[in-house]
RNA sequence: GGAGAGGUGUCCGAGCGGUCGAAGGAGCACGCCUGGAACGCGUGUAUAGUGAAAGCUAUCGAGGGUUCGAAUCCCUCCCUCUCCGCCA
């Protein structure tokens, strides 16, 4: 959510940005005014209907303590209070209706984000490392992990359906040994704390981060317990802090930490329906930034580079986009995509996405921070990035490091953690 | 899942229908005292909205209700603790 404030004193910026983002529909200004200025004034009038009401109060329990009569005090309050209630419902309607349109405004757009209406016009800011070349024909992750004997989709599909997979033997063990591998870079080099949550979360947590209300059906809920599966650990990393003011002189804080992600994929039928790409599950190693609203930018760019750390690492090549403002997230101010060369795909797969969120999710999730000398609490500024996707990355490693036999070798920096 | 106890400010803890945003203490900050410190003394110490400010409004786990008036009474939910049951 923006800063009301802002949003009231910027409407002529905020509707220029709607159309960057080409999301002029999306929501109305002008309705969004009105709406602000009937709410205002009922709410000021409300506070002074309260404030008769407080004092009059007040007489009579002063009256009764000296056993004087005041039923026409009392029956000066009951008018006070059918106003009150007059004015109540108004008065909520307006501020759910403001509401509504306050939450569905994306968040500012950085001014180096690049004009455009799709991804053709996201700008490659950087390579790392080359496309391999192969002197046969690379196949893709798919038919390699199934010949091999390692990914079944078969049985994924027999035990949950379609987009559910099971990994054995090496890819089990692959997988395993990328998240540790993930893990300990951050941990150890970026200075990341590592942290396990729930992969299940209330309401509130799936507001502050975004996700509910208004992507519903993009989750798995589990009704009966109130619950949602989490589509990412950014949902658990940054509610850690929800409703927490945090001591200014902490920041910035990094925790990273993996899970399983569960996506219902919902708009997305017939799109990489075969292997690793886009399935119901997949596990992630995600990193979380809690940070002094100067420093974001700089923090930004530091993210991305931990992520490429991994891609580094392993030796994939990949590139690094700067999403237009057409591509770039509602809540996200600034986002840089990883994209990883799949050979056996012939094509770049995206692998990790770092955002700058600036105060919009600290804003939803109440995340503020405050000097050790006092002053006034304010909202820090959170950061997200994958670092990074890790059946993506086992996917990318099958197809980068396949044999003509159909064998596929280990990256160095995993060999380590394969050790038997 | 069953029985009981409880959720109040940074923390501990009082209040159980009226002048309570909330006693008292601890902590913290500032000042005095001191060669310096401890002790002692004094002052201050939530968040949000609104307003130029004084102030006003809201908030005592969350939501609803009773009442002229609710931290205090009633209902629902959430959470914590103790005992029992179950369990990786």
């Amino acid at each position: 959510m923006l800063d009301p404030k802002f949003v009231r004193e910027n409407y002529d910026y905020i509707e220029k940005m709607l159309k960057l983002r080409k999301m002029e529909g999306a929501c109305d200004i002008n309705e969004l005014k009105t709406l602000d200025d009937k709410r205002r004034d009922l709410s000021s009038e409300m506070n002074s209907l309260r404030e008769e009401r407080n004092s009059v109060s007040k007489s009579i329990g002063i009256r009764k303590q000296k056993g004087e009569a005041c039923d026409d005090l009392m029956e000066h309050v009951q008018t006070i209070n059918d106003k009150i209630e007059a004015i109540t419902d108004s008065l909520n309607k307006y501020d759910t209706a403001y509401n509504d349109i306050m939450l569905s405004i994306p968040n500012r757009l950085h001014e180096s984000v690049p004009e455009g209406t799709d991804e053709s016009f996201n700008k490659v800011v950087r390579e790392w490392g080359e496309k391999p070349t192969f002197d046969f024909e690379p196949k893709p992750h798919y038919d390699l992990g199934t010949d091999l004997k390692i990914l079944d989709f078969e049985r994924g599909v027999k035990l949950a359906g379609a987009r559910f997979y099971v990994y054995r033997g090496l890819a089990a063990r692959l997988e395993r040994a990328l998240i540790s591998l993930m893990l300990d870079t951050h941990t150890n080099e970026h200075g990341y704390t590592e942290v396990f949550a729930p992969f299940l979360v209330n309401d509130e947590s799936m507001i502050g981060t975004g996700q509910y209300p208004k992507f519903k059906d993009e989750y798995y809920r589990l009704d009966r317990d109130n619950l949602s599966l989490i589509p990412t650990a950014e949902v658990t990393l940054t509610n850690l802090y929800r409703d927490e003011i945090l001591t200014k002189e902490d920041l910035p804080l990094y925790v990273a930490g993996q899970s399983s992600c569960f996506r219902r994929e919902a708009g997305s039928a017939g799109r990489d329906t075969r292997g690793l790409i886009r399935v119901h599950q997949f596990q992630k190693v995600e990193m979380v930034k809690f940070v002094d609203p100067e420093s974001s930018f700089d923090e930004l760019e530091k993210l991305v580079a931990n992520a490429e750390a991994i891609l580094q690492k392993l030796g994939l090549h990949y590139r690094v986009l700067l999403l237009c403002s057409g591509d770039t997230s509602a809540s996200s101010c600034k986002t840089y995509d990883l994209e990883v060369w799949m050979p056996g795909l012939n094509r770049y797969v995206e692998i990790s996405s770092c955002s700058n969120f600036l105060d919009y999710q600290a804003r939803r999730a109440m995340i503020r921070c405050k000097s050790k000398d006092g002053g006034k609490p304010e909202y820090l500024h959170t950061l997200n990035g994958s670092g990074v996707a890790a059946g993506r990355a086992l996917a990318a490693v099958m197809e980068n490091y396949q044999h003509e036999d159909g064998s596929i070798g280990v990256p160095e920096a995993l060999k380590k953690y394969l050790e038997r």
